[in-house]
DNA sequence: TTACTTTAGTATAACGTGAAAAAAACAAAA
DNA sequence: TTTTGTTTTTTTCACGTTATACTAAAGTAA
């Protein structure tokens, strides 16, 4: 590889003049200028970046900490994370937490967060990245799990309280929005299916759903809110049950995709012809609701924004540390289909 | 940050004793090593990374270069490669081509690739990588695109085709072993709703198709092989079309498991019951294979393991550069549902 | 001419580490 | 005591940059 050092003498000036044209950081000659330029062309020199970052203390390099690279919305946002941040030239150093796996014990999953966490986190400091953005695939507030950081952080998805810059979409207005459709329908007995009971993308998607009732001057129905676990099996269950209702619903809100699937299939057993006899709608719109029979309206999450909204923040904040936190919240799409 | 010399002064030492303490490059008295240990405690000290590879030229850490880090089954490789790389220490530096649309001129997609691939790769030499591992999603040879390269380079999914070393799965044997799972539970008949007819991924699962048929002294039937394009409507489409034969098949396998969903589409369409009047299987196992109806039996690629493998051979390749090229070939799986 | 300012380019010292060579300290043998 | 050999520690330089201070030359004004 060819150093400064080589450039020099072919241009046959001293390292310092080298320097001063690649980084304008002095007016010279336009003689001396071409004739480094040349050099450089010739020599076929780049900069060396680790003799750079050691001079400057910078390394144009963003530690993104995932909590599972394998979880969706993951890929999406590392996705809009690397096109945003290669836009500047910057690198993208990425940490897989592998935390996808459920610890059940409330204390120890906090634990084994924090170690993992503090661990990705000093690797990245190790590395000397300029900032870190953490992409959670939960709703989760886990800014206090952080250590006081002496560099940019910036959370993407899963979100930190107040201390920190973050990029989060809205449950709340999502679920609003979305049984609003439903009203719009004309669907006036509207059940949910909700995730675990006191999770918090329940309580608000829940809180949006009965938001959207009201405005409506609908009543709610005890009976037609029911909580299940996420998975297939128990929006299969729990449709069940709605059917077995003395006044039925007329469609369901089930709070994501799989329990959605669950829910279509239930109701496809039971000879219940969607959308005529009862609508179904989503939430995350996973690659199976495009597949289900039928297609299945839900929400979509602005994933790849949500990764190049972050990407910016740390930009701003590497380039400007004294930027104050923001709070940027992302509007998600209804995604309508044949189920509604 | 504390610094070696920090440390030294501490210790009372001189930063090359502090060195050979860290390194243990030298033989020194117990006492002077317990001292610097205490001094390197009592500073907080962590070596610097920058001027450690400044100085040694090595980075400790793996550039992957990703083909679209959405595209399945890229994170689940990324993430065996990342679990398997941190432990002995060494980074990820990310790279993503975004090569996931699809362009359709033949000629201009492999200049594209060319472009993004060299940008790419020369982004992750100035970082000074100690290797690169190529992370494609489909089955193609294109080690060709590659300038030669001073550093060690592992294809992981996607594969080259001599110079390098590689580690992929079996279309081939995973179709025969698929198709022989169907002739072992009885059927005679088998269709095969295959991909792009040209491409490689189609070519070698009909080998083994074909190959699993010939053993068992079955016929290859020219009307039982139909090409799509891997798409759900293809598998829609197609299905219908094998329906409409005189001499209906007892089976159908469908090259991923999108076309399977359509082909199950239109069975259930037809009031074909699966798995009596019809089995149906697939290759991919993506998460849509658990939730059809019925739930899809189909193939699943070792796709950790795959990253796995490849992040090991890299580490091998970094440690002792001169090991000859290796092709790996990982074993694919069954997944028994019940559509079949 | 002298003194001052501007311009163009250079020498040198960092950044924090590691390796080679040199030196110091110590022990054993003559 | 001196010599020789061995162990332990230090000095010094290099990795490839950049920033600062500096020199030299040239231009400007009194």
């Amino acid at each position: 590889m060819a150093t400064m050092k080589d450039v020099a003498e072919i241009a046959g000036v001293s390292t310092a003049t080298v320097s001063h044209v690649i980084n304008g950081s002095k007016k010279l000659s336009p003689q001396t200028t071409e004739r480094v330029l040349m050099a450089i062309q010739s020599a076929n020199y780049t900069p060396n970046t680790l003799a750079k970052s050691l001079r400057s203390g910078q390394t144009r390099t963003v530690g993104v900490l995932v909590e599972d690279i394998r979880g969706l919305p993951v890929p999406e946002i590392v996705g809009g994370i690397g096109e945003t941040i290669a836009k500047s030239g910057y690198r993208m150093l990425l940490f897989d937490l592998h935390l996808l796996e459920k610890l059940y014990n409330q204390y120890e999953q906090i634990s084994a967060y924090r170690t993992r966490i503090n661990n990705g986190v000093s690797l990245l400091l190790q590395a000397h990245v300029d900032g870190i953005i953490y992409v959670g695939m939960h709703d989760r507030h886990l800014d206090y799990l952080f250590d006081p950081l002496d560099r940019p952080l910036v959370f993407a998805y899963s979100h930190g309280t107040s201390q920190d810059t973050y990029v989060t979409y809205s449950n709340q207005d999502s679920a609003a929005a979305l049984t609003r459709h439903l009203i719009g329908r004309g669907h006036q007995k509207i059940a949910v299916i909700a995730g675990h009971p006191h999770s918090y993308p329940t309580m608000r998607r829940l809180t949006g759903y009965q938001l959207a009732l009201q405005e409506a001057g609908l009543s709610i129905h005890k009976d037609y809110i029911c909580y299940g676990d996420w998975e297939y099996e128990s929006g299969y269950r729990l449709t069940q049950e709605l059917l077995s209702l003395q006044d039925r619903p007329t469609a369901i809100f089930a709070m994501n995709d799989l329990m959605a699937a669950g829910c279509i299939h239930a109701l496809s057993e039971a000879k219940v012809r969607i959308p005529q006899d009862m609508a179904v709608a989503g939430f995350d719109n996973r690659e199976i609701a495009r597949y289900l029979q039928p297609p299945l309206t839900t929400i979509a999450l602005p994933t790849t924004e949500i990764g190049v909204k972050a990407a910016l923040h740390i930009m701003e904040l590497i380039t400007n540390p004294n930027t104050p936190p923001q709070k940027e919240i992302i509007h998600c799409s209804i995604v309508e289909r044949e189920s509604v």
